[in-house]
DNA sequence: GATTAATGTTTAGATAGACTAACAAAGAAA
DNA sequence: TTTCTTTGTTAGTCTATCTAAACATTAATC
């Protein structure tokens, strides 16, 4: 199973912020500019985005986030955010210093340290830019079975295992793999 | 001109905590086994920070850190005890966990952030291990020209510029490259 | 001292990430 | 259209880390 690198996730917030703002597309040359990084890397990345299926792109083509790959870059983007507003907020410092910090901070902080800075924000009644600190849950790495998901609940999967092999067949005939994002739209009967 | 790479950096601070128990030497064995590398990890490690002159070592012989290497690996070791102290006291995160994410933040963050951070525990009168918070200016990185030192200041060489040619040929002949830690001894009539 | 075990070194190879330079395709301008 | 410019792709390199496996040396044990 490929994995997605802290660089690719830098490639992936890229994309998401340069199509934030209207433009549904983006360029690799654009994102090679703003990354300051040369053409055949930006090239190399969406290939790997792409197998991740959290891009997509066809030849001399533009680049455009699946909806998997939103979510992941969402996710990403509030990491930055947060940390950043945590180490302006703690530490006082200077925007341009958070920003550059928090761009390397947010690939290594586990959960746990993601939901104490939540929490810390929160009783400061600190905002936090394009997020709802009451609504990050999504973001928070939880580690569950899939029996204790609710319906509408979405989440990465880790490892299939079951009890019975032929449900571990059936789930992995769905083309279900590592690493992709489910979402529970209902329960089936009997579980 | 090398530079000490931030893994580098790791495997120094581990040669630090592994001669601080009292033990003078090291041997690589130990060293991979602490970190969980190969030994032949370790001992590309070992060349690369012997020419850095931060470590002694010869064939088949232990390893101990040189007083630059010691001075270099405290100033790591002072980074990590800061930023872990810094995650526990504003977050309260688990002591594991502060202990890994310190491990790689104390690689990333810059001057201001490590004075911020220095502020931070002083002013809530919190105690660092192994070091004296009130003490700690030798770790800092500022950036200033020779004049600028006073006796027995110890600094990184940045960069060698000198107004006349000839004091530079000089002090390059003195074996003083970019990287090196000097140390002001004395100063010599007209500067 | 000879044999065995533990350590240290070397070589060859993998992977991630980035780059340059040459080439191909698309778009814009003439 | 034809030509020029901008974009996208590919191939080949490079550096940093890491590894496994074979080999060399030293230390320990009998």
């Amino acid at each position: 199973m490929q994995k997605l690198s802290n660089a690719n996730q830098d490639y992936l917030e890229m994309i998401y912020m340069l199509t934030e703002g209207g433009e549904e597309y983006v360029r690799p040359t654009d994102i090679a500019r703003n990354m300051n990084v040369s053409k055949a890397s930006v090239n190399q990345a969406i290939r790997a985005l792409k197998e991740l299926g959290l891009v997509r792109n066809e030849r001399y083509g533009p680049v455009s986030l699946t909806e998997k790959g939103k979510f992941s870059a969402r996710r990403i983007h509030f990491l930055h955010h947060l940390v950043k507003s945590f180490l302006m907020e703690t530490l006082n410092i200077r925007e341009e210093i958070a920003e550059t910090e928090a761009c390397q901070i947010e690939h290594l902080i586990g959960n746990e340290t993601v939901k104490s800075m939540v929490n810390y924000l929160k009783n400061r009644n600190i905002e936090l830019e394009h997020f709802d600190l009451n609504q990050v849950d999504e973001f928070l790495v939880y580690s569950r079975r899939l029996s204790e998901l609710k319906v509408g609940d979405r989440a990465v999967v880790k490892r299939i295992e079951a009890a019975d092999g032929n449900v571990k067949r059936r789930i992995m005939e769905m083309g279900v793999i590592k690493g992709d994002i489910i979402e529970v739209k209902g329960m089936a009967p009997m579980g």
